[in-house]
Order: structure tokens, then sequence, then C-alpha cells
DNA sequence: TGGCGTCAAGGTTGC
DNA sequence: GCAACCTTGACGCCA
């Protein structure tokens, strides 16, 4: 299965647009408040149903939804949202479509959120993120298992890698099990950051979260590992669950010779024959839907309305 | 209405 | 010790 991450193009140009990421800075929190919230709430919720619709009918079955699906959420819990009913129903509506296609579905919190942090408020803070992320997972009535999964970074190692991967484990032992049943962890892009069998070594083998394999981030720090070698070793965590790649092409490689190494490709050429085979394809690329399109046959043309209910 | 400066949050690295 | 950078789309002010 391949899949792509957060904006469907062409959902999100269609009239009206189509997207499940509206948000509001904080000024606008603070004079619209919770009820603006619940407003753009309902609104990401049934796009959200569209994008899953139309990601059905063009045979796309893996999706990672935006973290911005209920702007806000640190401030309030969803019931106090005063179209708390009708967010659930429509939910409960999107989690039969992923249950009913058999599609792959997931999250990935941003980089503000570091469950290793040595800051008590830090943590809090990010275990407050995952923790919010389990409530919509939960609404929308999927497993809690890594067959949907809350995937993560540890993303810094603040001069001392063993005591930073002690206080990750510790932290994801006190998770609720709505958070901690579908959390994995992600190998960071940079060299002094984790790699995948740092992860394996320090995480898996002692909690039991399961490794994502990112194609172009093993490229930072292989520590001696090839693709094929990394990819098995985080393949191994997933127990009975397909492992879940995240596959992505360097711009550089694509003409783009201004660009940083960790910059991703607007496109992919090809996604390794042997990755597909094994895992469900995770394709992060500036082209979105159409980087899966090019490699999915179409099921279906888009001709039913996508304002349909 | 279009253009563009700015955006809640953390951490690393280079100077 | 401080500033730039990471990554990115979109919010929302302003002309």
């Amino acid at each position: 299965m391949l899949g792509y991450a957060a904006m469907n193009r062409t959902l999100r140009e269609h009239d009206p647009p189509r997207r499940c990421n509206r948000d509001m800075q904080k000024a606008t929190w603070e004079t619209k408040g919770i009820e603006y919230a619940a407003e753009l709430t309902a609104q990401n919720m049934e796009d959200l149903r569209t994008i899953l619709r139309w990601n059905q009918d063009h045979g796309i079955g893996f999706y990672r939804c935006s973290s911005a699906l209920v702007p806000w959420n640190s401030q309030f819990e969803l019931p106090e949202l005063p179209n708390y009913e009708h967010i659930r129903e429509v939910a409960r509506e999107c989690g039969e479509i992923i249950r009913d296609s058999g599609m792959r579905f997931s999250f990935h919190p941003d980089f503000w959120c570091k469950l290793a942090s040595e800051s008590a408020s830090t943590v809090e803070r990010s275990v407050e993120s995952v923790r919010h992320h389990g409530r919509w997972l939960d609404l929308l009535g999927l497993d809690r298992s890594p067959r949907y999964p809350i995937n993560v970074h540890i993303g810094a190692h603040y001069g001392d890698k063993a005591a930073t991967a002690d206080r990750f484990c510790d932290v994801i032992r006190d998770l609720p099990p709505r958070a901690r049943d579908r959390l994995v962890v992600e190998n960071d892009d940079a060299e002094s950051l984790w790699s995948v069998p740092e992860l394996v070594e320090n995480v898996s083998a002692r909690v039991g979260t399961p490794v994502t394999f990112d194609y172009h981030h093993h490229s930072f720090a292989d520590r001696g590992y090839t693709y094929r070698e990394a990819f098995t070793m985080a393949a191994d965590t997933w127990g009975d669950q397909r492992p879940i790649v995240h596959y992505s092409e360097p711009a550089r490689l694509h003409g783009d010779h201004d660009a940083n190494p960790p910059d991703h490709a607007d496109t992919v050429a090809a996604v390794p024959a042997w990755l597909r085979a094994q895992a469900d394809v995770m394709i992060e690329s500036h082209g979105k839907e159409a980087s899966v399109l090019q490699f999915e046959p179409r099921k279906h043309e888009w001709h039913t309305s996508p304002t349909r209910r």
C-alpha cells in the first residue's frame, strides 16, 4: 500500500477547497475561543471524510492526517466542543471508511513533541499531544494498535543518549493505552540523532515500540548498515502488523542543487520494489497524492461530486 | 483580493 | 551566549 501525507492537492484546489488542516493563530484563539475551534473541527472532520472517500475511489490505501484536525485541542477536551455530537458522528463515519476499505491511517505530531525532553513542562505538553492524537483515533473508532500509528521522533540527544533513551522509555511506559499502544518511533534525519539500530536497541527492545524506517533519513545516520539491513531490523519490531516505512528522495537528486540535503523532492522517481513488497509506504513529497497515483492505477475516476455526503 | 510577513510549542549547531 | 536553521503550509494583516 502506498500513501501520502496531509494535503490532497486535487481537493485543495476544488471549489470549495476540501482540506482537514484548518488552524488558527494564537490571537484568533484568544478572541474567538472554543466556539471557533468547534467550527473549524467540524469542517476539518467533514473534509477528512471527503478525502478518505477520494482515496478509496482512487485505490489509495494509506493516509496520514494533519495534526491540525482539532485546532488548539491542548486547551480543551473534545466533549467540551458545543457541536461534539456532530463531530463524533462524522468521525464515526470516517472510521467506518478506513476500516471497511482496509486503509492504513496515521498521525505524525510535529517537532515540538519532545517526549524525552529534560524539561518537565515540555514533556507534559508533548504527552498531552500524543494523548490527544490517541483520543482522535478513539473517536474514529480505530483499534489501539500500530495498525493506526502515532509516529514520533525522539528528535534530540541532550548530550547524553543513554539518559535520553531512559527518559523516553519511562514516558512511554506511563502513557495511557490509547497513546502507548499506537506509538511508533522514527529514525531522525541527522547524524548526531537517532538511527534505526539505536532505536531498535534502546527503545523497541525495552518497551516494544515499533520503529518506522525512513529511507531518506537512514542516509544521514546509517551506522554502517545498508538500507535493506536497516529496514529488516526495523520491520522486525512490528510484530504481527505490516511495517510502515517513509520514502522520499532528496531534492538535490532531482536537480535542485541549492536544496539542503534533508529537503524532499517534489516527486519520487521510483519506490524500491523490495520495500513495497514488505511494507506500507508513506511517500513524503510535495507532489502529495499525485506521487502515489503515478504508481497506483486508478480504480475509479472522480465523477461523483466531492461534496457528496 | 492578492501579496507577504509571521506563526504556541524545542533543540542543535556554528560563530 | 546568541542567531540561524530545521520544515511548511496557512493564517491574517495591510495596501
